[in-house]
DNA sequence: AAAAAAG
């Protein structure tokens, strides 16, 4: 590939767009004609805008001052235009400047803990002493753990003891589990007193768990209550972008052996009372295909792998059932601190989470933290995130106030197990999100080390729950290693891409992309604020293409790994309130990222993989709704051809001739057929029914374990 | 080949 020259020539090409020519250094997005509508005749592009109307229509835009927005958060576009460029080009670089140094200090998480409320204990031991009530002897053991720095070989032995003590016979089913935790729960009431700090006030929207095993649910905190869940009122926080009609329309197929009867409503026998407060304040009504199975598989202590794309409610789909059981059965039975710890010591106190959600950018994991956040008020269960780029000191304090369900990127938990600030010793419940990207080659290292080589209970010892848009085959292989007897869901279509996103492929050489993109982005009617995504392959791509954007006058953004994290959230939170409605993104924001009103993802470069093609576009048409795709595609891109058209033959989507031409010319290029991917097909199936050909050695194709 | 995830 010659993406060097090839970066060269676009650079160049922006040079000749007129950007830089006029002596005012005025862009002059107006009366750019792009070059390809010059040269070309015919393309497979759409015509509806012809070069005059394109032109007409961004010079109005220039004019009419109507559009004030902003990217990121400098606002410009008043009536001189070209003092405005320039102050806004300044304005850019010390924004930046600015935001590297806010980078060093604290951020979102620390700032919200009160100083006042920075007290000392959380409960994890109580003050009374009456901790040696613990009857085994784990606790003097846990405590040379400590101080020895908790060594790897130690904290197997501690863990293996707190197995046998914590979560009783291994033979017992889960109640017996729960209710072993229950009795013990009281020795050293380690959750009686976490509503209240050390100035004997509520710790306000957080609950309790009383000695005698009951669910002290907290006062309610209208101001928390309004943060969390938005003003009823206030339309942008409602929760919207579920169409409910079209879900009676999407099919859901339910493998393995004996999977629970799906329910139809959230309602108290499955699910918690408590929760079930907290869903009606969300203003979830119905639960989603994906909860109606989810939530009587959880309870039922099955482990799960579920296709579904997110929007479908794949996060209430795990983070409702899990609270759920938490609720109703408490904090678990092991001390987590042992007696006589904390003097002098305290600083360093340990996390002992009992769920672990593990996802593969920053951003999703904040995200899910921010419903985590939600379903859990008032309750006894503290959510808590960590992830890398931000200050570590404002997610270690979150973690000492207590820390029951835990939010993570890998590389900043890892980073925490190591510090010792973070056991895995009592996780219950173990989620990967997006699991196929976190079970890939990147990631599975990181993932197998946590799950495998630090202190988490073994697969019969915890409840193992994935998710994810797509699941080839090879990664259900792989996944094995970490479930037991799961359930495998598939939600919607089996290729995954649903009819209601309407999907464009269009031919554009590298050099015509630019002009071909601001085409359809002049043709977008401005009435309608929907979003624009653009997924580029290269970060560099992301900074040059959004430059590029913002100097034709679009309010464009950009979002990718090597912007700082506060830039990053930045730029997310500005596209998500509209108010930058055009984004460009690498790989980050590919996955999980929930974004409603995105009403058109533009794949400016199309990726290597297929399933990544699926994520991207399922930014789009969130939960029923209808959204828009277009695609370049260039011989660049004939790699992934024949699974571009499996695809869109699966999703009813209209199929260029040129296309098809494009697949013949690529057929059987003598290499290895993608990824040694079975034929492409069976993605989204469970392996152990569509087995196919290639079954490696050890277990035999289908149902067992 | 690139991106993501720890500094």
């Amino acid at each position: 590939m010659s993406n060097g020259k090839n970066g060269q020539r676009l650079d160049e090409q922006s040079a000749n767009l007129g950007t830089r020519d006029t002596p005012s250094g005025r862009p002059s997005a107006g009366r750019y004609v792009p070059p390809h509508m010059r040269n070309r005749s015919t393309e497979t592009k759409d015509t509806s805008s012809s070069n005059t109307s394109t032109d007409q229509r961004s010079g109005d835009r220039n004019r009419d001052g109507g559009n004030s927005w902003a990217s990121d958060d400098n606002s410009w576009g008043k009536e001189d235009d070209r003092q405005d460029r320039r102050d806004y080009r300044r304005d850019d670089r010390r924004d930046d400047a600015r935001s590297n140094r806010n980078d060093t200090y604290s951020s979102e998480a620390a700032e919200d803990v009160s100083p006042l409320q920075n007290r000392r204990p959380n409960g994890w031991h109580n003050r009374n002493g009456s901790t040696s009530a613990i009857g085994w002897d784990s606790g003097k053991r846990t405590t040379r753990n400590e101080q020895w720095g908790g060594s790897r070989s130690d904290l197997i032995f501690s863990t293996s003891h707190n197995r046998s003590g914590g979560w009783s016979d291994r033979a017992s089913s889960q109640t017996d589990r729960w209710n072993s935790a229950r009795s013990r729960n009281s020795a050293y009431g380690s959750y009686s007193n976490r509503g209240i700090d050390e100035f004997g006030r509520k710790d306000e929207g957080y609950g309790s768990w009383s000695v005698d095993g009951t669910h002290i649910i907290a006062a309610k905190n209208s101001r928390l209550e309004r943060d969390l869940f938005g003003c009823p009122d206030d339309p942008d926080r409602q929760h919207t972008g579920i169409n409910f009609e079209k879900y009676d329309d999407i099919p859901v197929e339910a493998s393995g052996n004996n999977v629970p009867q799906c329910v139809e409503a959230f309602t108290n026998p499955p699910l918690d009372a408590h929760l079930l407060t907290n869903i009606d304040l969300a203003r979830y009504t119905t639960p989603t295909p994906v909860q109606k199975y989810s939530i009587p598989i959880v309870a039922s202590g099955r482990d799960l792998m579920a296709c579904a794309q997110t929007g479908s409610g794949k996060t209430g789909g795990f983070l409702f059932p899990i609270l759920s059981e938490l609720f109703k059965h408490g904090p678990p039975s092991t001390p987590p601190e042992p007696a006589g710890y904390s003097r002098g010591m305290a600083r360093t106190r340990k996390a002992y989470p009992s769920g672990l959600i593990l996802a593969p950018t920053r951003e999703l994991a904040s995200q899910i933290y921010e419903e985590a956040r939600k379903f859990a008020y008032r309750s006894w269960v503290r959510p808590c995130v960590v992830y890398g780029g931000a200050d570590i000191y404002g997610q270690l304090r979150n973690l000492e106030r207590g820390c029951d369900l835990l939010t993570a990127t890998p590389g900043r938990l890892v980073d925490l197990i190591e510090r010792g600030r973070v056991s895995l010793s009592l996780i219950r419940y173990l989620v990967l999100d997006e699991a196929d990207r976190m079970l890939d080659m990147g990631f599975e290292p990181q993932i197998r080390r946590i799950v495998e080589g630090e202190d988490m209970p073994d697969v019969h010892q915890r409840q193992t729950l994935m998710f994810s848009a797509t699941f080839p085959r090879d990664i259900q292989i792989l996944a094995r290693d970490f479930l037991k007897d799961y359930v495998f869901l598939s939600v919607g279509r089996v290729g995954s891409t649903s009819e209601n996103i309407t999907q464009k492929i269009e031919y554009v050489e590298d050099e015509d992309k630019r002009s071909v993109l601001l085409d359809i982005l002049h043709s977008q009617p401005e009435t309608e604020r929907g979003l624009t995504l653009i997924f580029v392959e290269t970060k560099r791509m992301a900074d040059m293409l959004s430059a590029f954007l913002i100097q034709h006058n679009f309010p464009a953004t950009s979002i990718h790994g090597d912007r700082s994290q506060k830039e990053r959230e930045r730029a997310l939170d500005s596209f998500r309130s509209a108010r930058t409605t055009i984004m460009v993104a690498t790989a980050v924001a590919a996955r999980g990222l929930d974004i409603p009103n995105v009403t058109h993802v533009i794949n400016f470069d199309l990726p290597t993989d297929i399933d990544d093609y699926v994520h991207r576009i399922g930014r789009t048409g969130r939960a029923g709704n209808v959204g828009l795709s277009t695609a370049f595609f260039n011989r660049g891109n004939k790699g992934i051809v024949k699974y571009l058209i499996d695809l869109l033959k699966e999703a009813n989507q209209e199929i260029p001739s040129w296309l098809e031409t494009v697949a013949r010319e690529a057929a059987v290029p003598a290499g290895r057929p993608y990824k040694g991917r079975g034929g492409g097909r069976g993605q989204n199936r469970d392996y152990r029914k569509f087995g196919g050909s290639s079954e490696r050695g050890g277990q035999g194709s289908a149902g067992n374990e």
